[in-house]
Parts: structure tokens; C-alpha cells; sequence
DNA sequence: GCGACAG
DNA sequence: ATCTTGTCGC
């Protein structure tokens, strides 16, 4: 859609990445904005090749209602920053920026794979997606970066806090019964209790919400299609 | 100094 | 994340 200034370099080295996650988390506003109506979400990933530095990136708009797929966009960008534990944002937020832009409709909520506060200087890829494209967002991770949880109930639904330096910063949340919970915490102008609810909602058969399933999908298939031209070249 | 460590 | 075959459980 529209091209919007960038908030920030992106070639930059990890001391200085850290010393911007420092400036943007002040910027970060947990609480969604007053009379948010969810009527898309929307899921973005990133796939990556072994030998390669190109990043498969990928949004994919889904109508909140019946989880059905309205509007998706993707990206190939060459990777500029490796893959730092705490830094994700630097390496695959570039990639994303690019399929945001082609996208010809806006979600109002957009949820990334990876954390939101839940993280070691509470600005995940989540929040920093937030902040960047000035949207409601929400982390949904398949692991935790910090903190810890209590045991969870095994019915789909069942939650337990997530717990760093004594602050709740997520919800360790059970979308399917018996399986491995997800960890969700809040990106930026949202909060854990509707983010929470927006998860569980956008995840009502498998384990990860269908946003990140149809994302994840979209980017590979992407990289499967590039790597095949190459082999004709 | 020793581990842990989203994707 | 990616590289990979089969295998266990609902």
C-alpha cells in the first residue's frame, strides 16, 4: 500500500539494534485502541533458504468471522543481519515491511510468529512490526525467549501467566487439547487479555492460530517457486 | 564464568 | 529457520 518513512535504519549492527530496542520500547502502548473492531487479522511470516540470504517474506489477511483468507502479499528480500536470539525483528521485519506494502487491504490486528514484550527488553518482532506499521499487534510463539509459566490445564483453552523478573509479559495458551501450548504476549497497542481471546479465536482447530498457518504456507511455497527458476537458469 | 537462546 | 525418514498416537 503506501510507502511510509522508515522509524529507523535497518543496516545496523547488533550492539546498535540493542540500543534501538532500548528507544522503542518506551514507544510501545499496551492497551488496543478504544472501540477496536476486529473484523480482519492478518498473519506474517518469513522463510529462509540454507545455502541462501535471500528471505522469503509473507501477509496474509484473513476475515476475523470465518478465518477465510481475503488478501495476501509476499515478499524476497536479501537478508541483511543474521539470526541473533533477541534480534529477530532486525533480521526478518525488513523482509515483512516489503509484503506489507503490496498488501491491497489492512488488517486490524496482525500477528506475528515470534514474541511481543515477551521478550528480554519487551520489544519483540511483534512490537517492533507494531510499531513499525502503526497496527494492533500480537506475538504467538512456538517457544519462550524468557521468562516462565506454571503447568496448564490439558483442555484447549486452559492458560498459565508468563512470568519475567517478577511481570507477567505473556500467556502460555493451550489453542488444542493435549498439544504443546503457544506463548502470546502483546505487540504493540494491544493487551494480554484480548490478545489472548484473538488467538484462541484465530485458532479454533490446530495448534497455531490459521493467520500463521496460512503465512508460513504462502512463504514457503514462495521459496520452493524461487529455487526451482534457479534451477533453470 | 556458565548456560540459555523467538525464527 | 532449514536439513530429512520414519514413526507413534488420536
Amino acid at each position: 500500500m503506501e510507502l511510509s518513512a522508515p522509524m529507523h535504519r535497518w543496516d545496523v549492527t547488533p550492539t546498535e539494534a540493542v540500543a534501538l530496542q532500548r528507544e522503542l520500547r518506551e514507544r510501545v502502548v499496551l492497551e488496543p485502541p478504544p472501540g477496536l473492531r476486529v473484523e480482519r487479522v492478518a498473519g506474517a511470516d518469513v522463510s529462509t533458504e540454507k545455502g541462501r540470504d535471500t528471505g522469503f517474506g509473507g501477509v496474509v489477511v484473513l476475515d476475523a468471522g470465518t478465518l477465510v483468507p481475503v488478501a495476501q502479499a509476499g515478499s524476497a528480500v536479501t537478508l541483511g543481519f543474521p539470526y541473533v536470539p533477541g534480534l529477530l525483528s532486525f533480521r526478518e521485519l525488513p523482509v515483512v515491511a516489503v509484503a506489507w506494502e503490496r498488501l491491497s487491504m489492512r488488517p486490524d490486528v496482525l500477528i506475528f510468529d515470534g514474541h511481543g514484550i515477551a521478550h528480554p527488553r519487551r520489544l519483540g518482532i511483534a512490537s517492533h512490526g507494531g510499531l513499525l506499521f502503526g497496527i494492533p499487534s500480537i506475538g504467538c510463539a512456538k517457544s519462550l525467549l524468557v521468562g516462565t509459566h506454571g503447568k496448564l490445564a490439558d483442555a484447549r483453552g486452559s492458560t498459565s501467566p508468563i512470568i519475567h523478573k517478577g511481570e507477567v509479559v505473556g500467556m502460555a495458551v493451550r489453542t488444542r487439547k493435549s498439544v504443546q501450548p503457544v506463548y502470546v504476549s502483546p505487540g504493540h497497542l494491544m493487551d494480554l487479555p484480548t490478545a489472548v481471546e484473538l488467538v484462541l479465536r484465530a485458532s479454533p482447530k490446530y495448534r497455531e492460530p490459521e493467520t500463521t498457518r496460512h503465512a508460513h504456507r504462502m512463504v514457503n511455497a514462495l521459496r520452493r517457486a524461487d529455487g526451482e527458476a534457479a534451477e533453470l537458469e
